[in-house]
DNA sequence: GTTGTTCTTCTCAAGGTGAGTAATTCTCAA
DNA sequence: TTGAGAATTACTCACCTTGAGAAGAACAAC
């Protein structure tokens, strides 16, 4: 049924009435809707999930912190530009520092009431970073840092309490103490301004998904790491404490996902061991088969 | 560090300062940027996958074909709420009938320059309907159908050519035959207006993934359904037959997918074999484990 | 040296998967 | 009426992956 899909018959008339249409249209006819873009820029510090957050300098919620964002250069720059420009800027990241991140889109926010300025739409983006430094604020951002995921949701906030099926290996600093506070407490009011709560719980859903069938858990580390520190990223994303052996099989089972790079670890702060051997991402797109989460029962409903 | 991220503090002069704020704020002070919906829309019929798109009556891309969408209306509705309201104007379905609908956001396409007009974000949606009446054109739009996605991505476009691990069961009219394109046949121009052959490419990549760990197919199907009409799904989406008895121990191994309804299927138009079994949606989310696609070979890269 | 920790490799049992076979029930056509 | 063909459903079997545990070797700290 109606096989002409595309119609490129009759082009000079229908293009001089497009030429037409377009030299009398106004674009500001309509009522507006802003457009912003903010990033969830996630990075491990000290075995500890960190992310990206900005003191508000001005209005709204002046004072607060917030996920770095602004609005979209109108006819100047593509929603992906405008991400990776504001990374940029709030980091201080110069472009090559910039290609080791991944960046992705991670979804658009645009409830009529989320802004109490306007109606504002809002494309959220989750970006990936290797340990960086401190991040002095460009220029708008008043104070730019990373704050520890646990601070913002100290539960872990849509997962559950991790289980342990097991109890050895369990590795300290992975999750719970730290911040001194207790286990069960749970942040009543917002933390971040906005809807940027919700934002965050959405991108760190998503981080965790994401690491189980791509290998981007290797954005995450610099450019060469051992399976330990590995194993490390996927343990605190995903808050729960993997089988080292199971885990070292897996990875140099699945094709693709890393190479070795023929060197050792020099070991700079070990606690002991022989000294790891020391990979590089492969050239794997996909992790086939994935690593699933443990225990996913409870998701299921 | 810095745990100070709400900061509740000081409460009386910075509200004062944020009602001076709004007070003076121009929402027409920036360029502005339009904010659209649009969606991608897939049912089956006669097991054939089936895109909604309308035929644009006015400039820009006057009678060409394209996704249906719209302007959201400003500080009137979420995006959720546009994406709902278009589809149901597009196919003239009321609220009951839409409650049977998927409806997910699948991403934003935001060049500057991907509508002549101006710049346009669009916020897309993906729809998994069950078999619908002929989309009678709600209002606006004037022609709204169910277009077969061979007759827009002949070869299935973003997929490559399905592989046949084994010859039996092969249902006729799953994949090939019917539009009389001979296999090889690719659109060389653009088949949808805008940069829609992206969005659907986008929304059908998403499809194939999403039925693989959630009950999704289900939306396609009616209240109740055979195992065979399920597989048929699957078989249709992915491009690839599946292999009918695996499938069927499978399905009813995961918890939660489908429950039995006690009756079997009074065949309307079967070509032989046994009455099957009924069953409908079970409660689950998320499918665990989950149905690969099989062959994913290449895609790992 | 001794102790404890980490890296790496094995083993084993349990469970999931792909492929094939078969009994049964139905439609359709000779 | 009968036989061919097809679909539903249930098995079987070999293979692979996974979770759990154990063990040897290398190294740091006391």
């Amino acid at each position: 049924m109606t096989d002409d899909v595309a119609a490129p018959g009759a082009a000079g008339e229908a293009a001089r009435r497009e030429r037409d249409f377009l030299d009398s249209y106004d674009p500001r006819a309509f009522d507006p809707i802003a457009v912003t873009v903010d990033v969830v820029a996630l990075t491990l510090r000290a075995d500890r999930l960190h992310v990206l957050t900005v003191e508000r300098g001005g209005p709204p919620f002046a004072g607060e912190r917030a996920l770095p964002g602004g609005f979209v250069r109108a006819g100047r720059e593509s929603l992906d530009e405008a991400a990776a420009r504001e990374l940029a800027e709030e980091t201080g990241l110069d472009a090559a520092a910039l290609g080791r991140v991944h960046l992705e889109q991670l979804g658009s926010y645009g409830g009529p009431d989320r802004d109490p300025r306007m109606h504002v739409v809002s494309i959220a983006y989750l970006a990936f970073a290797p340990g960086l430094p401190d991040a002095t604020a460009g220029s708008d951002a008043a104070g730019a840092s990373w704050t520890p995921v646990e601070a913002i949701f100290p539960q872990g906030q849509p997962r559950h309490a991790p289980r342990r099926p097991f109890e050895q290996g369990r590795r300290p600093g992975t999750y719970g103490g730290g911040t001194g506070r207790r286990p069960g407490h749970r942040a009543s009011a917002q933390a971040l301004a906005f809807d940027h709560d919700r934002i965050l719980a959405d991108g760190l859903e998503r981080a965790r998904a994401k690491i189980e069938y791509t290998p981007l858990a290797t954005a995450f580390l610099g450019e060469s790491f051992t399976i330990s520190q590995l194993r490390a990223v996927y343990e605190t994303v995903w808050g729960a404490p993997l089988h080292a052996g199971n885990f070292h099989r897996k990875v140099l089972s699945v094709p693709g996902f890393v190479e070795s790079t023929g060197e050792t670890d020099n070991r700079p702060g070990g606690r002991g061991g022989p000294r790891a051997r020391l990979y590089r991402a492969g050239d794997a797109r996909l992790l086939h088969p994935a690593l699933l989460r443990p225990d996913r029962e409870e998701d299921v409903r």
